[in-house]
DNA sequence: TTGGCGGCACCCG
DNA sequence: TCGGGTGCCGCCA
C-alpha cells in the first residue's frame, strides 16, 4: 500500500458536500508536514475520475490550485453544493471534513 | 496583510 | 541506484 493509495482511500471517505484540507489529509495518512507532498500526489493522480480532488482544499479556506483549473474546481464543488466566494469557500468550517 | 522559506514523497535524468 | 528538482501548501516573520 503506497502513500498515494492512503491518500486516495482517505479521500473517498469525504462525503460529498464534504471537504477536506491539505493538512488534514496528510495527517490523517501519518504525514506530519506533507501538505505539498498531497498536492503533488493530487496533481498527478492515476484516475481522476474515482478520485474527488476537487473536494480537497487550503487549511484557509480558498480553493486551492487545480489540475484542470481552478474555476472547473470551483463549478465541481458548487455542484455539490458549496458555495465559493472569491476563491475561498463559504462557511468552511463547518464544511470541513475531520477524519 | 503579504512574502518567503520549510518540509516531503514522487518523478526524471 | 542515487541525487536533484518539483508541486493543487502552511506557518512564521
Amino acid at each position: 500500500m503506497n502513500l498515494q493509495q492512503k491518500i486516495y482511500k482517505k479521500l473517498l471517505e469525504v462525503p460529498k458536500g464534504k471537504v477536506t484540507t491539505y493538512g488534514e489529509l496528510a495527517k490523517a495518512v501519518g504525514l506530519k508536514n506533507g501538505q505539498r507532498t498531497v498536492g503533488k500526489i493530487m496533481n498527478k493522480n492515476p484516475y481522476p475520475v474515482i478520485i474527488p480532488c476537487h473536494r480537497v482544499v487550503m487549511s484557509t479556506g480558498k480553493i486551492g490550485g487545480y489540475a484542470y483549473g481552478e474555476h472547473v474546481k470551483t463549478k465541481m464543488l458548487n455542484d455539490e453544493g458549496i458555495e465559493i466566494e472569491n476563491g475561498k469557500i463559504v462557511d468552511s468550517e463547518n464544511l470541513i471534513y475531520r477524519f
